[in-house]
DNA sequence: TGTACATCAGTGAACGCGCGTTCACTGATGTAC
DNA sequence: TGTACATCAGTGAACGCGCGTTCACTGATGTAC
């Protein structure tokens, strides 16, 4: 028997150094929910987790190197969800309330990393837009994917698939930003706040499936 | 005769102060181009117009004051455009080309204007993300109350004309943003990047178009 | 028109502060035998 | 298993620097008579 809980794979050190990592990451995303990544400083981040301000660079070269680290991080569970929405196959109707409400339950579960993409995306960091544009670009090219094998895109051609597919990623990334945004001042009106972005959000869902069926036709 | 060429209604000392505070704006959003707001230093603005910093507290009362300002100025002429494109009439994918090539021109007049715009919109500073999203529901009442002006509009509710304009406004948003994005290292490859942005624009609003015409519909 | 006083945009020096980065170090973990 | 040496995550002190803000000031502009 191990003579402690480690895992076998990882030595001590370096299970530790993950851990210090990960409260690095934690604290920097916390500290962005008020901020943006160009005026986060190393010191607040490490005073934060209580390490002293020089083991920062055992983990990052400099912030933006976090706030890049953070882009996967933050994608990464937003690519989960997107995967599970795509997989199932049902009405168009009930893809929609589906898809709206995952979102919204997805802002529920990860509203920091939602906001830092969305106060990112066109943030002043050059490597952090340019890794939200990419994480972006991919989920697009999935969505497209996805969507071509459907009935509905028979006859449609890849770049006609892959615009509706852009519009359906922009959308989703503005109705997250909304819902990240909706205020909490009183409880009771943030959630009325919620319900009427996500109602928008399922209206505005409706429309773009009409045109998408009716599609292409001449004006 | 007049002893100068000092507009009557303005004093000297007015217009110089006028002046002074203009370069502070225009020195804020030159610099803005490559950072943001919660990270751009009141020392770094008054260097570039030449003047000492304690002069800024005779204009604003910090960054924040300063950057509300520039959303007013940022968003006047954008208002311009969007009334200058509602206010023509004409066939619906006329409308379309004209207004993409609308935001188009005016990415080109007022890149450093659309660049601020789309980075505080979910920026750092509150009273700045306020000011943008209070602007940016004008607008969109404004598109709403054209919309519902329309014999296409026959019909609809006032919620489903405003849901539709809320979609208006935000591509014309995602649009002008990934105008402003588009990378210059090769003015060819860029030229390029901006057909495809405003062809992608062009199909989106295409089939959104084709939305409202079947709207509403049983699914 | 000329004079005496008020206003106030911009000055320049000073302040205390927190920042990012460097460095030689410590001591627990890892490895070779 | 035990010992001797290597590794390296995290320390803590030090540095020079630019920051936001304050203050009494200056001198051109404005106003009253």
């Amino acid at each position: 028997m191990n003579s402690s809980s480690t895992p076998a794979t990882l030595g001590v050190r370096q299970a530790q150094k993950l851990k210090t990592r990960q409260a690095l990451l934690d604290a920097a995303l916390k500290l962005l929910e008020e901020q943006s990544l160009s005026s986060l400083g190393l010191r607040e981040v490490t005073r934060v987790v209580g390490v002293a301000p020089a083991a920062f660079y055992r983990h990052f070269r400099d912030m933006a190197e976090l706030g890049v680290a953070l882009v996967e991080e933050s994608l990464a569970s937003l690519h989960v969800m997107i995967r599970a929405v795509l997989a199932e196959q049902q009405e168009a109707e009930e893809v929609i309330d589906r898809s709206v409400e995952a979102v919204a339950d997805h802002v529920r579960r990860h509203p920091a990393h939602v906001r830092f993409v969305a106060r990112e995306r066109h943030g002043g960091v050059r490597a952090v837009r340019e890794a939200i544009a990419a994480e972006l670009a991919r989920f697009g090219d999935e969505v497209a994917a996805a969507l071509a094998a459907q009935e509905a895109s028979r006859g449609w051609s890849a770049e006609d698939v892959r615009m509706l597919a852009g519009l359906y990623v922009d959308h989703l990334v503005m109705t997250a930003s909304a819902f990240v945004e909706a205020s909490a001042d009183d409880p009771a009106e943030e959630r009325a706040e919620e319900r009427a972005i996500a109602d928008t959000a399922r209206r505005q869902l409706r429309l773009i499936s009409l045109g998408r069926r009716h599609w292409p036709a001449a004006s």
